[in-house]
DNA sequence: TGTACATCAGTGAACGCGCGTTCACTGATGTAC
DNA sequence: TGTACATCAGTGAACGCGCGTTCACTGATGTAC
């Protein structure tokens, strides 16, 4: 190399960084992040426990990757589905992106429900960072769609409604990762009611 | 002894248990619960390592004595101040009560917090069950003082009142116990606010 | 073009350390008779 | 009452093991000239 490597030993470097991440978050789910050891990672991932220091500093360092390259892309599109139309379909839109997400990648969710209250405060405050977004945009589309705004303070009362709802969203999450796989369509329903009783507050639903 | 221990011996071995989830407790909150070994309780305990099994076979069956002697405690008190009363007062008597909680015992409500999302499958389902409770206790009062009886069917309305303001208040206890102390009186309006919004849901507050 | 050198992901040996667990033991305190 | 015995919480030594980290190295591939 000398002062660049090629793009292809880029790209192999890349592919061991991700092959890490996998490997922490199926590891994780099973055994809990907090107590993940460098070398149980290494071996997961097919390299030897030296080459890990080639990517990450310690384990730290990889959770803080975890929560920028893979749950706040997450994050991000519950929370651009939240401001791809007005307040009165919010619901299903975002009940709909909970599921895909928890299809896809489900260990990534995991991560992000189990770090929001673990033990390490600068994961805790990066995803309560992340969910903020989320929060900001469901209160923009309650207040654009002025649903909220028909009485008292309309920013106000927006912020509350979107406090309430991601309450709701993260419960659903919870319920529907350890919930029967195959009730997931009254999962959904009942997600759908709950999100919208939420959403409603005291006007009429 | 011989066949039965003196009262003062059975004093003296509660007095040791006591201080193994206290201990295990006050570990967990600093370096989470799925992490913390057996030597590292024993030591904050006071005890030798072996001795730890004069109690508890492995942490795991100390986490599920957590679970069930110092948690339970905690969420039973929450559903006593829930039915103790008609459904009007109750978001203050059960915001009132989650203040108390967190500054009584900030440790258990951690763990709470923490392993309601954890690794170990049977903490989940145990702390599930105790939530279940608190739960039924929120709807119960809905449906008596007849609030959300008032249109469609009763019981399904009260249950998905109480699953959002059971969302809403756990998602408080991590708001004000991550939160700033000094702000109390802000998180206290806020939560009473979340959780009037939430136990409304499409009626008049 | 060839040659010398730099970069760097990945490696294997080695280290000291804390872990969970076993074992035989101690000492206090009970019961049996 | 005295004596033998049982129970059991707590102990310290010892074990094998996996851990995080360091180190000097390899080999592929780049640049300089």
């Amino acid at each position: 190399m000398a002062l660049r490597a090629s793009p292809e030993q880029r790209e192999e470097k890349e592919r061991t960084r991700k092959s890490l991440l996998d490997a922490a978050l199926a590891l994780g789910v099973r055994h809990g992040f907090a107590s993940l050891g460098l070398r149980e990672v290494a071996r997961a991932a097919a390299i030897a426990p030296t080459s890990f220091y080639r990517h990450f500093a310690d384990m730290g360092e990889l959770g803080f990757a975890l929560v920028h390259e893979r749950v706040r892309p997450v994050i991000r599109e519950l929370a651009t589905r939240a401001v791809a139309g007005d307040a009165s379909g919010m619901r299903t839109r975002l009940v709909d992106a909970v599921l895909v997400a928890i299809d896809r990648e489900p260990e990534v969710v995991r991560f992000l429900l189990s770090e929001r209250v673990g033990a390490f405060e600068r994961l805790r405050q990066g995803l309560a960072e992340e969910l903020e977004v989320l929060a900001t945009a469901i209160a923009t589309t309650l207040l654009a769609s002025g649903q909220s705004a028909s009485r008292g303070p309309g920013q106000a009362r927006a912020n509350l409604a979107a406090q309430v709802a991601l309450a709701v969203l993260l419960d659903g999450f919870t319920r529907i990762l350890d919930g029967d796989p195959e009730r997931r369509g009254e999962q959904r329903r009942t997600l759908v009611a709950a999100l919208g009783w939420a959403l409603a507050g005291s006007r009429k639903e």
